[in-house]
DNA sequence: CGGCCGATCCACT
DNA sequence: GTGGATCGGCCGA
């Protein structure tokens, strides 16, 4: 499981990029699934347009991006979808990444399960609404420590870790940010991961 | 309180 | 390529 440390850098573009190739795990309502993390965004906090916090602006629901690295955003999108982030940096600084695709791992079964209106043979984990689905991750989530053990599990209820496989630098496709197009010229930031 | 909108997905053409 | 679904969050009155 990565550590707090790793979560507290203070570059979220090359934290954003540094995700791709680990383990996105979750175990929720007594299922365990993954998936390796092959796309990512960086929200640089209050000086970038597309992020929530932007200018510095604190709601109930951005309030966990001011915490402390090492906890899960989550939000509803759309009235129907949650996304998922994981939020960077100190207290105080308002970073995250949102995780938009992942490569299934573990518990294909449940995922595939939590995603059954997907036709068979169709991608159902390719965007960020859809993992976080098919990982069992819900809004109501938004808070949980990705590095801090609650009750009697093992683990958080999710959390990342290392893969085995190694991530190289020239796989890696860096674009611009998707869907992001009210943020002027903040959209046309190189703050998008993806491997090929 | 009312109204608008979104870091999306899916079905259909 | 286009449009509908669907509702919490945010803002202005």
């Amino acid at each position: 499981m990565l550590s707090h440390s790793f979560y507290i850098q203070p570059d979220v573009v090359s934290l954003a990029r540094d995700l791709l190739g680990k383990r996105l795990c979750t175990r929720i309502d007594g299922k365990q699934a993954s998936g390796i993390i092959t796309e990512t965004e960086a929200y640089a906090g209050t000086t970038d347009k597309a992020s929530h916090a932007y200018g510095g602006r604190r709601t109930r629901r951005t309030e966990i991006m001011y915490g402390e690295g090492g906890t899960a955003y989550v939000y509803l999108c759309y009235g129907m979808h949650s996304l998922f982030n994981v939020v960077t940096n100190i207290v105080g600084v308002p970073h995250a990444v949102l995780i938009r695709g992942i490569q299934p791992c573990a518990g294909i079964e449940i995922m595939m399960q939590r995603r059954k209106k997907v036709k068979k043979g169709k991608e159902f984990s390719n965007g960020p609404g859809k993992i976080a689905e098919a990982l069992g991750i819900h809004f109501s989530h938004s808070g949980l420590s990705l590095t801090q053990t609650t009750s009697r599990i093992s683990a958080p209820a999710i959390w990342i870790e290392e893969a085995e496989n190694k991530t190289i630098p020239n796989e890696i496709v860096i674009t611009s940010r998707i869907g992001v197009d009210y943020a002027g010229q903040d959209a046309k930031l190189p703050y998008r991961f993806l491997l090929k």
